[in-house]
DNA sequence: CGCGAGCTTGACGTTGTTCAACTAGAGTGG
DNA sequence: CCACTCTAGTTGAACAACGTCAAGCTCGCG
């Protein structure tokens, strides 16, 4: 996106622009609050999810390097909505808004590449809607495992750097419905499980469980 | 959104807009197909669904005069990601999106409208993923109520244009529960149903179960 | 007058959550 | 080096939420 910029918007974005770690745990950007930056990581992963009632979260993305996030509200309200924080040892690049909305005015080819990504954005969560809201939990649960196989992980076979729980925030079931699955899932050959060790041993019965909901 | 365009771009897009009536029941547009049109009603109204498996649907809006639609594949893939239908005999007005994309390059000003109108819809998604995913029905129901009162009918009582079926939807469950969730709040006083119309007596209510989930 | 679509109601089964108990490993302090 | 504790994970039984199915109802419309 930002290969679209001349040298000098590239600065001006710099101007401003800080960097700052974070520790397992710990939160990046708080839904509800003023939104006044764009974040980007630069090393490590974090968690983006909504905060529902009743400390209930609801993850939508694992947040790699490079992916640019802030949010809707940065061109509305003006707030986060939705919080991050940061799954393991983790650095995030803050850019002013402020230095972005300039860069609007002037630069329509940017300006469209924002609108590009907020329009993916949306197509996923479409796709989530109808996981979360139309699927059983067999369904979910491969969606969230191919998810992480083939975004997140990119390899057919993983180390979680996710718990259970976030397992379940992920698919909207408890984390005792996940390890049940999970564990159905890995009688049935579909999948092995050692530990914190995944392997995707059937994809395309993945695949299917995911299809037919 | 179209007060920030000149006289010329105007006549641009209006050069090959073309307007279509459709009947109660018809396909305004077709999830997966090519979207080669943006589209606003000028009368009546529309269901806008994501379609999902086993013919079950998922309402993501009632769409009324002005408000424009085509979704977030006319940025990204070119494809329709929902699908629009006829509630009400209703006028549609099309726009070519080459004509829209011109528009993109050369005015900032309307290409950030696009990208406020993207976030704005983005950010009702997350609403809706938090009350579909996260509240048990009295919830949800309260959250559709409330939506078809405040932003589709804006009235208190309202002679409702859509079905149980379509009340469940929009909630994400079947007509039955729908039905049944309707009459416990009509008993608790909460609202008052007389077939079609239905009349919100205790809005505070409403709110609180919405809140409560 | 009869037909059909939408609506209502109840009984029943399934899905998924809750709660509680138990286990295993990872750090901590004596 | 050993208890101690804390967190994550697992398992089972009881329970609540929700969907399914079937029957009967209403009402507009031909």
């Amino acid at each position: 996106m930002f290969s679209l910029l001349s040298k000098e918007e590239l600065v001006l974005l710099n101007k401003d622009r800080f960097e700052v770690t974070f520790h397992p745990g710990e939160t990046i950007i708080k839904q509800g609050t003023s939104a006044n930056h764009f974040v980007s990581l630069t090393s490590g992963m974090a968690k983006l999810f909504l905060e529902g009632l009743d400390r209930k979260n609801l993850i939508l993305e694992i947040v790699k390097p490079w992916k640019l996030f802030g949010g809707p509200g940065i061109f509305t309200d003006l707030r986060y909505h939705y919080s991050v924080t940061a799954i393991s040892e983790t650095s995030a690049c803050f850019i002013a808004i402020d230095n972005v909305k300039k860069l609007i005015k002037s630069n329509p080819a940017f300006t469209e590449s924002l609108l590009i990504h907020c329009s993916l954005n949306n197509s996923r969560n479409f796709e989530r809607l109808l996981s979360l809201t139309h699927k059983q939990m067999p369904g979910r649960l491969a969606d969230v495992l191919l998810y992480l196989s083939k975004d997140v992980y990119r390899s057919m076979a993983f180390n979680l750097s996710i718990t259970r729980q976030e397992i379940g925030d992920l698919s909207n079931m408890t984390k005792e419905s996940a390890t049940r699955i999970m564990k159905d899932f890995e009688n049935e050959g579909i999948i092995s499980i050692d530990g914190k060790i995944i392997e995707i041993l059937k994809l395309d019965t993945l695949k299917e469980i995911s299809l037919r909901g």
